[in-house]
DNA sequence: AAGAAAATTGTACGAACGTTCAATCAATCT
DNA sequence: AGATTGATTGAACGTTCGTACAATTTTCTT
């Protein structure tokens, strides 16, 4: 099919540009030149700019969600009740594999929706989030179940910090490594993630304490 | 002293604008309007727009630095040893407090720092981690302390998730509201913060169990 | 092999961008 | 009161932006 290749290099380009830089940050003479097409290729095959935007999520979002969505089935069928270590491996692992599959796409798109999720305001917004949602709840539902001692609440804000670890070591801003002279590197996925998904366990769980002690007055206090 | 109003206003209303759309994402001439004063003024007062950018960050950061450096300090000198919730409530607290102060402009710069602190390559990037560096080192320090059977490691990164789901909150993006249906507001800081200060604490703690079993085998897993 | 459809080229347009600057106004100092 | 300095105005500059389009080349269909 031709053009297909030309569309390819299209978004490879936009995605790696957008990721460093946002969308505002990166000109459309940028993205072409670096994929070595013409100018007009991206109106021709994406519309606009910011239909070539929208297109460099949809690329990897439903993959990225249906990997996510198989591994959680497949700790919900392994016997009993899955661990909240299985819920969070489900959740984590897939965007770790595809980083490290060897396309270096996915590390550009892993840190263009660290970058997206962390923006109060970003081009097609719902577009975007339209697509991360369905799969967002699934796992929240799936957490309940696997936590039916905690609340709602409790739920719902460690999945949000679930999130905001998890997107902050995908964002890849190599802050560690300056921090520690480079004794750490924040581009070692697999090494950050085998200390993330304990860490979070732990405050998943720790939520109980929170609820049990008196709520209101730690509300109150902070 | 004249010239200050007008150096406040634009300050103003480039924080909000940068920390909704980036700096790329807006114009001299949308902060000028908002502000109401003349485009000109911008390059008189600031030399240019990366310098109205970086004054944007100085003017904030010492101040809210300061303050969990303080915090930290009364932690410390409180009789023995600091606990870990009360070095993540120092680190955090102050960017709460800042935040209810009634003085909008501190939301914009906690949803500005958000977005910087996900994005891999943002302008003027040493700038600005500079300004953050010094107390995020101190800090990491003290939780090492607290924590002395724990290693370096776990407790880099223990940091480094405790940065991700601090700034996620931050960065206000609303998504928990929309998931939720508005049951959960992601601008309660003060009651989210309330759930992350022990979830964290747990977290930190738990990294010893990481420690102890076998650590390579989570790594190649992950 | 001929024609239609799709893809690519090269160029141009108007709008918006950051920056500059002479002219004007306001405040301060001798 | 007059001079000097700093702040503000209004307009212009060259550049870059996203988009559009006729002309050309390539690919597919019959």
């Amino acid at each position: 099919m031709p053009g297909e290749a030309t569309r390819t290099k299209i978004l490879d380009a936009a995605e790696r540009l957008f990721a460093d830089h946002g969308y505002d940050g990166v000109s459309l003479r940028q993205i072409t030149t670096e994929a070595g097409v013409q100018l007009a290729m991206v109106n021709y095959h994406f519309g606009s700019k910011i239909g070539l935007w929208e297109r460099v999520f949809e690329r990897r979002t439903a993959v990225l969600g249906e990997r996510r969505l198989a591994m959680l089935a497949q700790a919900e069928e392994a016997g009993d009740r899955p661990t909240v270590e299985a819920l969070i491996t489900a959740f984590v692992q897939p965007l770790l594999e595809i980083s490290m599959s060897g396309d270096p796409g996915w590390k550009n798109y892993a840190r263009l929706i660290a970058q997206v999720a962390n923006s109060s305001a970003t081009p097609s917004l719902t577009t975007i989030t339209d697509q991360f949602d369905p799969v967002a709840r699934r796992f929240i539902a799936a957490f309940r179940k696997a936590l039916p001692d905690r609340g709602e609440e409790e739920v719902i804000w460690s999945f949000h910090f679930l999130m905001g670890a998890m997107l902050h070591t995908f964002a890849d801003t190599g802050r560690v490594d300056r921090l520690t002279d480079g004794r750490f590197r924040s581009a070692d996925f697999a090494r950050i993630t085998a200390h993330m998904v304990p860490f979070l366990a732990a405050g998943f769980r720790a939520g109980a304490a929170v609820a049990r002690t008196p709520r209101r007055r730690l509300a109150a206090t902070a």
